[in-house]
RNA sequence: GUGCCAGUAGCUCAAUGGCAGAGCAUCGCACUGUGGAUGCGAGGGCUGUGGGUUCGAAACCCAUCUGGCACCCCA
């Protein structure tokens, strides 16, 4: 094959089978946000670098972010994240907006990564935010909504987990350990590496970071301590609330979970493949109390989360939750062509059904019978239409079905509205 | 950005320095008013790209691109 222009590295093409997929899982991303009320909106897909600068952290701004300067020189970056938008638009119209306010959102956005499986140059991420309101149990809705994402698409508690954590917990806990605040991010990492590194050389790590060995004995206690949570009021109440609305079970307390944005200043919150072996983070998020005044705005709580499309759909596929019937046909009748002179006829008929709300195609070149019945087949298209000279000759038409083989003779009138029977009996069309 | 592995027909892969192949798919015919099945036949390749070594390279070396794995980071 001759190949001339490459794809964008890191970019991918949605051919229809894979466009089918994407549509549905936005569907079920819809669907789950709208039954908690959450509404959609949109941002623009391009920011002032600036609105990043501050709060998302320096990998994601510096290293990950496409950034490229306009005509004018200003430089301009391709969202990496939603989240700064959000406050950012929150707090434009921050007196005129009705609180709590519950918004999703499912869009592109791009980070200079390299791709590997799981992770690309241009995703999308479904986000969705509470603002305005501080109560464990405000965190917890956003912990049942992953849930029920997850019930909503087909995966069991023995598949996929979410960890939630505490940071305030974590900092009180470093800070009886002798850590002080301006330490943590330092140690936080820590914490972050310690599942992906060798024991020994973890501890070294640890120590070349300046941390005692009685320090690190107590982080390591700490991060062994799946009871901690119970020093956490915060905690107690999510899980109580979990317990109650009856979603622990896909829900885990792990000292662990960290995450890497800056911003986060309470719940935190990721959901990982337990039962498979993609080792990547479905979704993430927590708590954000600071964030609308960071961008200039009267403070304001808020909590959410993230979830990128590669991966979930990597992991749908992995255990067969994506339906077979949702990438078909947009038609399910063909009106086939039998000769040049009946070709106006044959065209005729298909423009008549798709008046009658019949999605119908057409074949709109004359050639033998078996190839149109061929290319029937080969699409998945359950009904054809036969328009040769004998039907023409009686006011009539041949429907054949194409899954049972059968076909009659049907005098032409009542074609489109046995066909909006038939089709309404078999697909609920 | 770092390290490792891979790239051969549309797809999955074989050929390990000596004529580039198989299965599936595609197309044609049997079957010009009827799809799937079967049989027969055909097309399809600058072996990712560029250089080098060699009488000879898909294979060995260098560079580069793309993908995968582990880092980094994270959706």
């Amino acid at each position: 094959m001759k190949k001339i222009i490459y794809p964008i590295k890191g970019t991918r093409d949605f051919y229809p089978e894979i466009k089918a997929v994407h549509t549905w899982l936005y569907s079920k991303v819809r669907k789950v946000s709208e039954s908690y009320g959450y509404q959609e909106y949109e941002g623009p897909y391009l920011e002032s670098i600036d609105l990043y600068a501050a709060k998302s952290g320096e990998e994601l701004v510096k290293e990950q972010s496409f950034v490229f300067p306009d005509r004018s020189g200003e430089l301009i970056t391709l969202r990496p994240e939603l989240t700064p938008t959000l406050a950012r638009m929150v707090a434009q119209r921050q007196k005129q907006l009705i609180y709590p306010l519950r918004w999703w959102s499912f869009g592109p956005f791009w980070r200079y990564e390299k791709p590997q499986k799981g992770r690309s140059r241009e995703f999308f991420q479904w986000n969705i935010d509470l603002i305005g309101l501080n109560s464990p149990q405000a965190d917890t809705e956003l912990i049942a909504i992953v849930a029920n994402f997850f019930k909503e698409v087909g995966l069991t508690p023995h598949q996929v987990k979410i960890f939630v954590n505490d940071r305030k917990l974590m900092e009180t806990e470093l800070n009886s350990l002798g850590i002080a605040n301006n330490d943590q991010p330092t140690v936080f990492r820590l914490i972050d590496r310690r599942e992906k590194m060798a024991e020994g050389d973890w501890v070294q790590y640890a120590m070349d970071e300046g941390l005692n060995q009685s320090q690190i004995n107590g982080i390591i206690a700490l991060l062994e301590n799946k009871g901690l949570w119970k020093k956490s009021s915060n905690l107690e109440q999510i899980f109580e609330t979990l317990q109650a609305v009856n979603l622990m079970s896909f829900v885990e307390y792990d000292p662990n979970i960290i995450r890497g944005l800056d911003y986060y200043t309470s719940t935190v919150f990721e959901a990982k493949d337990i039962g498979g072996n993609v080792r990547r983070s479905i979704l993430g998020g927590g708590r954000y109390d600071n964030l609308l005044a960071d961008v200039g705005g009267e403070p304001l709580p808020a909590v959410g989360f993230a979830m990128g499309d590669v991966v979930i759909s990597l992991i749908l596929e992995n255990y067969g939750c994506i339906p077979p019937q949702i990438f078909q046909p947009p038609a399910k009748v063909l009106v086939t062509t039998f000769s040049a002179e009946t070709l106006l006829a044959s065209l005729s008929l298909a423009e008549d059904l798709r008046e009658h709300g019949i999605n119908t195609f057409s074949y709109p070149e004359t050639t033998n019978l078996n190839k149109q019945l061929k290319f029937a087949d080969r699409m998945k298209i359950p009904y054809v239409i036969i328009l040769g000279p004998d039907e023409i000759a009686q006011n009539s038409c041949t429907v054949k079905c194409l899954v049972d083989g059968k076909q009659e003779r049907i005098p032409i009138e009542e074609i489109s509205g046995k066909l909006s029977r038939i089709l309404a009996d078999e697909f609920n069309l």
